[in-house]
DNA sequence: TGTATTTTCGAACGAACGTTCGACAAGTAA
DNA sequence: TTACTTGTCGAACGTTCGTTCGAAAATACA
């Protein structure tokens, strides 16, 4: 009988239980740094057991990063239906990022540091949805242009600039002493928009005061 | 007698020549997986003749990481003589940065994407250099606070995002099509300093034109 | 119960890894 | 010439790698 206290997941399959442990495993030592006989050790199961759930070493970043790439954009087109104003259509951007960023820090540095790990159809098919991802990022900001809010500039750079604030975020956050997700990406969303904004506008402002996940009151834009 | 034509470096140290075609695999296949006889095969040294000039992988890691680390903070800190507006400071930081990143791509990469690959004395040797790069960027930004020219907000989050926005650059960016470091260069500190300057404050302009290695004129704020 | 299917894994495969060793050629100084 | 240093490398060491195979064990269904 399972100690469901210890083992709450009982009813989880065990592919999602191997991708678990492969995520932080690659997470640890990179993906080529990490070996099968690593994540088999981490997640219990013997190292032959591991290919009755997997087809390869490949694979398995290969799913992970599958995953955690349509969870992202999946939730980012829910929030967006209904915004029509195009800096709240980035602010829900960047709150998404970086609500799923500090929430799943382990997958997302997987994401984001090895980029270049996977190959062939592999590779393709996730930079077929990175590339949806950026696309819709772009649109924002091409709208935030036609309406006179951004100012001219190019756009590619401005966009993959607001990517590099965010993704590089994995390599100095810590969850101790820095900014929650909430706070962080106000902090981050106001610097972009500030920093594109066309000359002479003022930038619509958040609602003051709001409260986070643990209650603690904070400042619209001084936060953190 | 040695072809000067094709070999134009022929007095340089056959360690240096290791080092640059090792640099020029870590990039291609990452630190972990990429092998000495990789690197061997690419410098035409034999696997057993690289151990004349190295003493271990670790060490042809570190060795890069060490170079690249020490020439761009010691080159920041010879532009920074002089400067005494805290802007311009960062300005030359950001030119300073994005003009050794696009000049030395290879480089660069391995040094920001093997952040993690050292290990021991090696991993804190490098760590201190990093950290002195860092605390001269927050330095000048606590200098931007206390003239007033940043509003308040985490000045910590404010450099780190700085540093995302110019690393991230290697994920992206494409000579051939994407601005060059002047101009990138001009957009990054441009969209930092709008970014965090405090509320109805105007940046002081760059002059207005300047030309570029290519000879193309480009206007202050709109290149690219 | 017996039979078929699903799940598990010890043992092994060939390949590649970082590193070492000893031999050997080339150059220098006496 | 001899003696010594510097540079070079083929071959091998022991280890680890991703993956496979065939045989058991566990489970499901009759």
């Amino acid at each position: 009988m399972p100690k469901t206290r210890n083992h709450p997941r009982v009813s989880l399959s065990k592919q999602q239980l191997i991708l678990r442990h492969a995520a932080q495993v690659f997470c640890e030592k990179g993906y080529e740094g990490a070996s099968i006989r690593d994540i088999s050790r981490s997640s219990g199961i013997s190292l032959a057991g591991m290919y009755y759930y997997i087809k390869s070493k490949q694979e398995l970043l290969y799913l992970i990063q599958l995953f955690t790439f349509k969870t992202i954009v999946a939730r980012l087109e829910k929030r967006l239906k209904g915004v029509n104003d195009p800096v709240e259509k980035l602010r829900a951007l960047v709150q998404n990022h970086l609500d799923y960023f500090l929430r799943h820090p382990v997958e997302m540095k997987v994401l984001t540091h090895e980029d270049e790990a996977l190959e062939g159809e592999y590779r393709k098919e996730v930079l077929e949805i990175k590339r949806r991802y950026y696309s819709i990022a772009l649109g924002i900001f091409e709208e935030m242009r036609k309406s006179g809010i951004a100012r001219r500039m190019n756009s590619r750079v401005a966009v993959l600039s607001l990517f590099g604030m965010m993704n590089w975020i994995h390599t100095w956050h810590r969850p101790e002493t820095d900014p929650q997700a909430d706070s962080l990406a106000e902090t981050i969303a106001g610097m972009f928009l500030h920093g594109v904004m066309a000359e002479g506008r003022e930038m619509p402002e958040l609602k003051p005061a709001r409260v986070t996940r643990n209650g603690i009151e904070v400042a619209g834009r001084a936060a953190g």
